[in-house]
DNA sequence: AATCCGAGCAACCGCCGTCGA
DNA sequence: GTCGACGGCGGTTGCTCGGAT
């Protein structure tokens, strides 16, 4: 079964397009437009190309006013903040900025924004005095052992933000509960409060059990009392979405001293001057779409069920 | 000079929603 | 109500190029 093939796979040409051809579908288009049906266009145009292939390429490089080259500071901000609101939602986004296209903004977050944004890993964890005196004693870096092999051989420690991050500032008071694994993660239900109950740790590397290409970034967000929460699925929630799904984004979070402190900050804001509470891996996003997550569901992820096992015996 | 590696980007793939027969 | 065709979209891939080694 299956769905047939929108065109002729046999015979259509596939990879980078050649000036002639884009010619050759620029003067179609502007001649007689696109009839309503980029199947049949290649072929009155003369082209050994998918339609969808056709319209991909008009749209996003034939088009009349198509902005190319560096995105400016203004469309940054609008990205950024339309991403924190709606996600992934490019198309969406696109229309936000004249002349630019949905593939473009991708792509555009995807080398630039969510790095300059996310790239900046965080690490602040408080161990037990036991623990601290471990780690002082062995040298290591200070997060629990079983992070070792997830983390990166040199964790950003050094350009954690914590600090100026309202919604991230105070956090760090890090019970070590071994049973934090074992715990059932209602992560849409969850009331977690990041600023009292637990601590956000924020860690790069390429082992961690993330599908995407770059390995970027993942995060783990413990409740010392109410379980694992995988922050994540910024294009299913939406930053803002997210927060409140973790019990951040109503205004309790913003009653806490540490936001007090900065009264004129708001979500935008917090974006702009680099934000790093989402992420937007598509594996985590799954998860955090589940109602409800125990250990079991951990462990059908190989990577984590294995640091679920370590987390238990450390 | 050759090779490696990562960033950037164009293009492809496959899923989903809509619409008309 | 069902099915197929199509458009739209987001995720992913793979090529190119420039900088580092």
């Amino acid at each position: 079964m299956g769905r047939a093939p929108c065109c002729d796979k046999a015979n259509v040409k596939k990879g980078p397009w050649s000036p002639e051809e884009d010619k050759k579908l620029k003067d179609f288009i502007e001649k007689y437009g696109t009839g309503g049906n980029w199947i049949a266009l290649p072929q009155k145009a003369g082209l050994r190309r998918c339609g969808k292939s056709c319209r991909l390429r008009w749209l996003n490089y034939l088009r009349p006013n198509i902005k190319h080259g560096a995105f400016s500071d203004e469309e940054d901000r609008i990205i950024c903040s339309l991403f924190a609101r709606i996600g992934s939602r490019w198309s969406i986004i696109a229309t936000q900025l004249p002349g630019r296209t949905d593939n473009d903004i991708k792509n555009h977050w995807n080398t630039k924004l969510k790095k300059k944004l996310l790239g900046v890993a965080a690490c602040q964890i408080k161990l037990p005095p036991q623990q601290q005196a471990r780690e002082q004693q062995h040298q290591q870096p200070a997060f629990p052992p079983f992070l070792a092999g997830v983390a990166p051989a040199t964790p950003q420690l050094s350009s954690c933000t914590l600090p100026q991050n309202p919604l991230l500032h105070g956090l760090g008071e890090f019970s070590a509960d071994p049973d934090i694994f074992g715990s059932l993660l209602h992560a849409q239900q969850t009331h977690y409060h990041p600023m009292k109950d637990g601590v956000v740790l924020t860690f790069e590397g390429d082992q961690c059990c993330s599908s995407a290409s770059d390995g970027s970034l993942n995060q783990i967000t413990y409740g010392r009392d109410e379980g694992l929460g995988f922050a994540g699925g910024a294009r299913q929630m939406g930053l803002e979405s997210l927060l409140y799904s973790s019990g951040i984004g109503d205004n309790r979070w913003k009653e806490s001293a540490s936001w007090e402190k900065q009264p004129s900050a708001d979500l935008e804001q917090l974006i702009s001057t680099g934000g790093s509470f989402f992420s937007g891996e598509s594996s985590l996003a799954t998860w955090s779409s589940s109602k409800t997550l125990g250990l079991g569901s951990l462990k059908s992820l190989p990577t984590l069920g294995r640091e679920a096992d370590r987390f238990r015996e450390w």
